[in-house]
RNA sequence: GGGCGUUUAGCUCAGCUGGUUCAGAGCAUCUGCCUUACAAGCAGAGGGUCGGCGGUUCGAAUCCGUCAACGCCCACCA
């Protein structure tokens, strides 16, 4: 076979996934073995595969592929979330592009351009997860508004209802005016802003004075209907039980007296507009104040207003401003900071409205959710979440569920003619209650109207772990009992209260377990600079591209090298590279494996005997270390730590070791050694790397159709001696020396040298080795090294290369010198720890050791350098 | 305003219960090399008062206090 001397990915890569497919190695059946389980986060229905994506599903397959080659029933399974406020917002931009607009439309109508579009679209994302390598059993698919999901959904809806739990009322929403729908308090995101604090005049009736008040909001006064007073503010005691004339408005409101007020804050006066701001809905329910909800779903100004009626509240906000002043009734306007309400999806200012929703009581829910994860139950890595969840579950508040919006799980709710309502999975089952319920066995389906909201997107979501495997539809089915509770989670902390937390909770609620052991959260993929990448700033990549350019192990590779958990990653594409450039140092170590002859008739040299022992435990030892990382979700330091196995221990050094001279063949022990440690290798790094592995996995020997590395055990049965690692790194420091010496003299690798042992050689065991890697005519032990020698110390032997009239004598000297200076210095610091009265008495008998063995050492050395200065004097 | 976290080499980060795994890794940099697997490479080298200050200790990157900078989460001050 005649290979290239780059990799190149993508005549593999395509290739080894459709294999995988065919051979159907991603699928997963309940069997005896222990199983482990992903769900992965579900993407939106209609989204295409970013940066993000791309980190969270490496980790997962990562995580999947090498839980599959410990021998588990790996079994990972994909869908996609229908995301109903982010889907609808695209299908009704897309349908405003063909000039029409979503009030023209029926509920049916509008849901079958949302099927179109999420047929068009959808899954798209899990084909680009195909690129990546995501080993996902796709027979499993599922979508969070498919047939099964939505069943559940329901279900669980009537029995939270039956259960008392979800309750329908007015209450104080966010709302979005521009989806026009509810929000829950998690869709809510305050940012900073830079405001004005406007002081209106409010005439004191019967006076000729004026109240200050100071609002950010002066377009919410037609609105008002107090104004309120802390009862101990000093500077207004003489407005208790006054009445006041809302600028403009000309309408009297009473003066109210709360301590709520903070005296400190502007005038101490403050406007109350029961309908639009959620404090002073609280005092408005306290004090029976009338509300006056002076705006429209969209924003703009109501009839109720008066005014202004039909502009948007931003408008209003300018130009009451304006005439304010004209009227001479705006005292000033001061510059403000204060943070605004943002709503997460359509990135317009929520408004606080009154309205008639559903909601969910949580306290309960959240009780044993909580217990689970403050005592481990369930393991969240990087730890500190901890505290992020405890604190919101410790103050959670109920959760409004529904959304008035039409994509989505249509709230099973069915109002009677006469009034009231009734809960129930579907049409027939509500009429049954109804009749029940009303005495009236008239009634007809026509009758009953369903509620015209649907769910929030996160109250399908948020059963994901069970009804994957319909645990609710079909509670002790097979699957389930074998499947659940899943394994890992793989997630962002952004995401921590929307789903991670929910889900816990409907775990308990509906399994009485919990969902899943262990939540790995992963960072924000930001860019280089530390910015989060997005749209605007252009600063994103796509994966795609960058699977195209270096190649999907390259990628994966390069967002694992710097991805620990928890932390944000900087993305640099010089990872990428980093990735690409590792794949093909592996290509290569293979051509030159596979290009050796062996002859079967030659013995295995001495060098080379050592070499694969010595591989072999160095092997076991890291293998070992890898595992225990793995164990800790230290997914990029067990990557580290397997690129150096490869790069430094195996091709810098094994390789080297018992790499025949050009043209010689290799003994066949050696031979089979190398491709077993090859082998090895390529199934530590097959979950990072799972297509380079297998290309190479299917070439060392000649594999059987349908056989693959994925589905191989990474367990392997290497000794280990650990002694032969110790004694190798200093063999490594020894041969190190003498390159060094090559280098510094310019004397090329194919000129043989002598190298000298001053006194014994401890590491005799090794000579042929060193002979081998360092080129030497004889490796000698001596009394005394040679006149015109250099010399290096390994721990404390010295070694050295006699150079005869190479030697530089200046050179030398300044070196030993600077040497002798280090080490003095060095004993210094000992002997004085050693001097040291309270050091002696208080230390622990093993430190005291060390520090002596260490003052021995350096006593030698300084001996042994003294000795070669006198020398080079003479 | 409350809480959490971070600060170690030019960059990204390891450093668990204080002491030879204590000052580390990868990348980048510099110096030699087109040495018959790989220049997407090989061999070597340099580089840090471990954010500042104070304390505990025989001994502190590591423990305590404090200050500073940055980041994240939560919160109804209009």
């Amino acid at each position: 076979m005649e290979l290239d001397s780059k990799y190149n990915p993508s005549d593999v890569e395509a290739k080894w996934y459709q294999y995988w497919l065919d051979n159907k190695l991603f699928s997963s059946k309940p069997d005896g073995r222990e199983p482990y389980v992903v769900v992965i986060p579900p993407p939106n229905v209609t989204g295409v595969l970013h940066m993000g994506h791309m980190l969270n599903n490496t980790i997962q397959d990562i995580l999947v592929r090498r839980a599959r080659m410990e021998g588990k029933n790996a079994c990972w399974v994909p869908g996609t979330d229908h995301a109903s406020i982010a889907t609808e917002a695209k299908v009704v931009n897309r349908l405003a592009s063909q000039g029409i607009k979503k009030t023209d439309l029926s509920r049916e109508e509008f849901l079958k351009h949302a099927w179109d579009w999420t047929n068009e679209h959808g899954g798209i994302i899990l084909k680009q997860l195909r690129k990546l390598g995501a080993s996902c059993d796709w027979d499993r698919t599922a979508f969070t508004m498919d047939e099964k999901r939505s069943e559940s959904v329901l279900k669980v809806f009537v029995d939270l209802y039956n259960k008392g739990l979800i309750y329908r009322g007015v209450r104080m929403v966010n709302w979005d005016p521009k989806a026009l729908t509810a929000l829950s308090d998690e869709e809510v995101i305050y940012k900073e802003e830079h405001s004005k604090l406007y002081y209106l005049k409010y005439k004191v009736v019967g006076e000729d004075t004026y109240a200050i008040v100071a609002t950010t909001r002066p377009e919410t006064i037609m609105g008002d209907t107090a104004m309120c007073i802390n009862p101990n503010d000093p500077k207004n005691q003489h407005l208790k039980g006054k009445r006041v004339i809302v600028p403009l408005v000309n309408r009297e409101i009473p003066v109210i007296e709360d301590e709520y007020v903070d005296i400190e804050f502007g005038t101490g006066c403050l406007k109350v507009t029961p309908a639009h701001d959620v404090n002073d809905y609280m005092l408005g329910e306290k004090y029976n104040l009338p509300s006056i909800d002076i705006f429209n779903d969209n924003g703009t100004l109501s009839e109720a207003a008066g005014m202004y009626v039909g502009m948007d509240r931003f408008d209003v906000r300018k130009q009451i401003t304006k005439d304010l002043e004209a009227a001479g009734l705006l005292l000033k306007a001061e510059d403000y900071t204060n943070k605004v309400g943002y709503s997460e999806r359509t990135n317009v200012v929520i408004e606080p409205k009154l309205s008639m929703q559903w909601f969910l009581k949580m306290d309960k829910l959240a009780k044993p959710a909580l217990d689970a994860v403050m005592n481990d139950d369930i393991k969240f890595y990087p730890s500190k979440y901890k505290n992020t969840y405890r604190h919101w579950m410790e103050n959670i508040k109920d959760w409004c569920i529904s959304r008035q919006l039409w994509w989505g799980h249509r709230i099973p709710a069915y109002f009677l003619p006469e009034g009231g309502y009734v809960v129930a999975v579907n049409a027939d089952e509500a009429l049954r209650l109804a009749k029940e319920k009303t005495g009236n066995q008239n009634l007809t389906v026509a009758d009953l109207r369903q509620d015209e909201d649907c769910l929030d997107t996160w109250f399908s979501s948020w059963l994901w772990p069970i009804s994957l495997f319909e645990g609710i539809n079909n509670p002790g089915n097979e699957e389930i009992k074998y499947y659940y509770p899943t394994t890992d989670l793989v997630t962002g902390p952004d995401i921590i209260f929307f789903w991670v937390a929910r889900m816990i909770m409907a775990g308990y609620e509906y399994t009485t377990e919990k969902p899943f052991k262990n939540v790995y959260f992963t960072g924000i993929v930001r860019d280089k600079l530390g910015r989060k990448m997005s749209k605007s700033l252009g600063n994103s990549p796509d994966p795609l591209d960058l699977i195209e350019r270096f190649g999907a192990d390259g990628v994966r590779m390069g967002m694992m090298l710097s991805a620990p958990a928890g932390n944000d990653i900087l993305f640099d594409e010089a990872l990428c590279e980093q990735g690409r450039n590792f794949n093909n140092k592996i290509w290569n170590a293979f051509r030159l494996v596979k290009g050796w002859n062996v002859d079967e008739t030659i013995a295995q040299p001495e060098y080379a005997r050592i070499a694969v022992e010595w591989f072999e435990s160095k092997f076991h030892a890291v293998s070992e270390e890898v595992k225990d990382l793995f164990s800790k979700y230290r997914l990029s330091e067990a990557l580290m730590v397997v690129y150096k196995l490869f790069w430094d221990e195996f091709s810098s050094w094994y390789l080297e070791m018992v790499k025949p001279a050009y043209g010689s063949p290799i003994d066949s022990k050696t031979y089979n050694a190398t491709l077993g440690f090859f082998e090895a290798l390529l199934k530590e790094l097959h979950p990072f790397m799972p297509f380079i592995t297998e290309e190479l996995w299917q070439h060392i020997y000649d594999r059987k159709e349908g056989e693959s590395i994925m589905v191989q055990n990474i367990s392997n049965n290497f000794r280990s001696n650990e002694q032969l690692v110790a004694d190798f790194e200093a063999v490594k420091e020894i041969i190190g020396g003498v390159r060094t010496i090559r280098l510094q003299k310019n004397i090329a690798q194919k000129e043989q040298l002598e190298l000298q042992v001053v006194g014994t050689d401890k590491y005799a065991a090794y000579d042929s080795v060193v002979v081998k890697m360092c080129n030497l005519s004889a490796l000698n032990v001596v009394e005394a090294k040679a006149e015109g020698a250099t010399s290096f110390l390994v721990g404390t032997t010295e070694y050295a290369v006699p150079l005869g009239n190479l030697i530089d004598v200046e050179a030398e000297l300044a070196k030993l010198e600077a040497d002798l200076k280090y080490q003095e210095g060095f004993l210094q610091s000992v002997l004085k720890k050693l001097s040291n009265e309270k050091f002696v008495s208080k230390a622990p008998a093993n430190v005291i050791e060390m520090e002596r063995k260490k003052q021995a050492d350096a006593e030698t050395k300084i001996a042994s350098i003294k000795e070669s200065i006198a020398a080079l004097k003479k």
